[in-house]
DNA sequence: TCCTTTCTGTTGCATATCCCACATACTCAG
DNA sequence: CTGAGTATGTGGGATATGCAACAGAAAGGA
């Protein structure tokens, strides 16, 4: 359960009162939980969707191998689901996992979808939320999408520097994760990947520090 | 606009009686058109979210060389919008093209969210379609995100071929467009899959003639 | 503090992938 | 039917990418 004052950053509560949020709660069959890091959030076993209210963590397939591999990054308001996500079309395995603390909520997707029989304004609201949250899912896919269908790493990395620097509106910005796991996320190999970087480096294209870049133009 | 019988087909006014439907149209300020083959759609400048609600479109990439790529395929349910996608993060422009004839009905992105005054029912249920259609959405993404995230051209394939075989709940299917754009799907060259599908049959992995495709196990 | 683990940076080598080029088959409009 | 345009199928040669292996730097826990 959230205090009054996380109630006021949560995401998918956004503009819900504290009396409201209990009574969701309880109406939704809402559950609340928190995590520690490395802990298991999520198998895709139930129909539960979950929104992250606070903390980290990550949605990482694990194929028949055994290699995870991170398909999305989820930050605070990030979501996930059966219903979200591919429904395992193959063998391997889904899971959320939690890298930095996290308080997660989850809900019946079913009671999201099904019209409530009293009508209940808290009930529209939430919906409303929800679809925001979706729509933010959606644009964060719909980046990857993007850089994924680049043809070498080398646009790859280009394509990926060019959104974080209209995100932040600066030619200077942070990665959000480690170089390693940016070589996960662009879908190629880590020591290729650092060899295109120092490509980048050598013609000018992009400076580095760390893990803070700067792209040219 | 639509007929009555059409309404029933219609993915985002699903549980709408006709009289709501007309009422919504003009509350809503949305606009229903249809497109001929070929004809662009929409362009990213607009704050309008559209549905495909009859026929068939692709969201296309076009890169400053003026290379097309097809980014999505939209069907009968299909969502886009500037607020769904990322809004252009490179010197490339989107665009949204009819392939078969098509009903597309635009909506502002910011009445859908906004709550409305009067609080009618009729905004809930519409706010709840669009729900289920950006899970959809979401959903479609995360599948060709997998397929992107693969590292080879024959587990892109494969990966593909199970993701189809799964939804139509059939071993055998047929591929929704040519191989040309399968390639362009996969984001790899086009002969290059060429060979790879053709030691995929030589090993016995899958049986294909033309866009129907088996695969075994 | 030390110790363990992860991250970063780099290289040689094998090869999967890309790019170009060509030939045939197919589709559709006139 | 005929031609234009597109899709399919194949191959050779160049190279970008993946893989394995290593070492130092940095981070985190005891």
């Amino acid at each position: 359960m959230l205090s009054e004052l996380e109630l006021e950053k949560s995401p998918l509560f956004h503009d819900i009162s504290y009396q409201d949020y209990r009574e969701i709660l309880s109406c939704f069959q809402a559950v609340q939980r928190s995590f520690r890091a490395d802990e298991l959030i999520y198998d895709f076993s139930s129909d539960a969707v979950g929104v992250v209210e606070r903390g980290q963590a990550s949605l990482i397939r694990i194929d028949e191998e055994g290699v995870a591999t991170v398909l999305e990054d989820l930050g605070v308001g990030g979501v996930f689901g059966k219903t979200l996500a591919f429904a395992g079309s193959t063998g391997d395995s889904l899971e959320v996992v939690c890298r930095h603390p996290c308080d997660v909520v989850f809900i019946d997707y079913a009671h999201i979808l099904s019209r409530c029989g009293n009508a209940c304004r808290r009930h529209s609201i939430l919906v409303q939320n929800m679809l925001q949250l979706m729509a933010d899912k959606a644009q964060a896919l719909s980046r990857r999408v993007d850089v994924l269908s680049r043809r070498s790493i080398r646009e790859k990395l280009m394509c990926y520097f060019r959104q974080l620097s209209q995100q932040t509106g600066s030619r200077t910005f942070t990665l959000p994760f480690s170089l390693s796991t940016l070589a996960d996320y662009i879908a190629t190999d880590r020591s290729a990947m650092m060899r295109e970087l120092k490509r980048l480096r050598e013609e000018g294209s992009v400076r580095s520090d760390g893990r803070q870049f700067t792209i040219r133009q």
